[in-house]
DNA sequence: CGGGGCTCCTGTGCGC
DNA sequence: TGCGCACAGGAGCCCC
């Protein structure tokens, strides 16, 4: 009997826990800490791509050869891009930029056999960037800034760029519904579905108000909490809820903090009401229509 | 500006 | 049992 029960609880968590986790500001933010510690002055001493098309530009000849024997300088990361910046055997400074879109992954470590594109490091171990889906983006610039994604950003909301007042005024101005607007890149830097959704329960707010609607205290109340949530989710380490994994291939834990993200029909930590999920600009969103208003 | 739809991709789940 | 379709989603794109 207790086995069944087991055997039950196991089932209904693989059954419902279906929902993919995005790699957000968190979980990019610990990838750049894990990796600074290990790759930076090492140098690539083979470059293997399995999947040319994770590769944007430039072409995979000149992709190959500008990597082969440069040394990783520095690592940057702006909203859920990360940039390393690295110095080439000719003695010039590129970027090579990584956005992980959905399943992507980069991790230290021995060769990993599913890896899309692996780099060899002057120290036998290797740093793979992993994508099951490969939607993910390589891409080896000479000016980060010059991207349109990075030039195009919101600003980064732990810096100081990031004001309150600001934010007041530009959601006063937007007609757009709340969430979806949290996911705009342009808005604000590095917000993806999980803490988009996370931010606006904890704040009381119904994720389908326009934003222009939300008064200044619940602007400011929603400010902080964006604020909090991606500072306690990088303490925690990232969420790992299916594909996300550190710079080591290790899961987060804020996972087991989520009050909405990926609960539907499920009670309410705080309420008791039901989780539910409804669509938002064409992504899956979860809110407690007992705590959220 | 806002919103909708399509595209990229692959593993999974469901209906027939 | 198995085939094929729908779905998941970050972000860019097009269109109304």
């Amino acid at each position: 009997m207790l086995r069944v029960s087991i055997i039950l609880f196991y089932f209904c968590l693989l059954t419902f826990n279906l929902e993919k986790a995005l790699p957000e500001l968190p979980e990019v933010e610990t990838i750049k800490n894990d990796l600074e510690k290990v790759i930076l002055n090492k140098k690539i001493t083979a470059v293997i791509i399995h999947r040319s098309s994770v590769v944007k530009e430039p072409s995979l000849k000149k992709f190959k050869s500008l990597l082969l024997d440069s040394k990783f300088r520095k690592i940057i990361r702006r909203g859920k891009l990360l940039a390393f910046e690295i110095i080439t055997a000719q003695k010039e400074i590129y970027f090579l930029s990584v956005h992980l879109r959905m399943t992507g992954q980069l991790v230290y470590g021995s060769d990993d056999p599913k890896s899309r594109v692996s780099f060899k490091l002057s120290n036998g171990f290797y740093l793979c960037y992993n994508d099951q889906r490969t939607l993910g983006e390589l891409r080896l610039v000479k000016d980060i800034q010059a991207l349109n994604v990075v030039k195009n950003m919101g600003p980064e909301p732990l810096s100081k760029d990031f004001r309150v007042n600001d934010f007041i005024k530009y959601i006063s101005m937007r007609k757009a519904k709340i969430k979806p607007l949290l996911l705009d890149q342009k808005f604000v830097a590095g917000i993806g579905n999980i803490y988009a959704a996370e931010a606006l329960f904890i704040s009381k707010i119904d994720p389908a108000r326009n934003a222009c609607d939300l008064n200044e205290q619940e602007a400011k109340l929603l400010f902080k909490n964006i604020k909090s949530i991606l500072k306690k989710a990088i303490k925690c380490r990232g969420s790992s809820f299916s594909d996300y994994r550190d710079g080591h291939g290790n899961k987060g834990t804020f996972s087991n903090n989520f009050y909405v993200y990926g609960r539907k029909g499920q009670a309410c930590l705080v309420c008791k009401d039901f989780i539910q999920r409804i669509k938002l600009g064409g992504r899956g969103t979860y809110f407690c229509p007992g705590c959220q208003k």
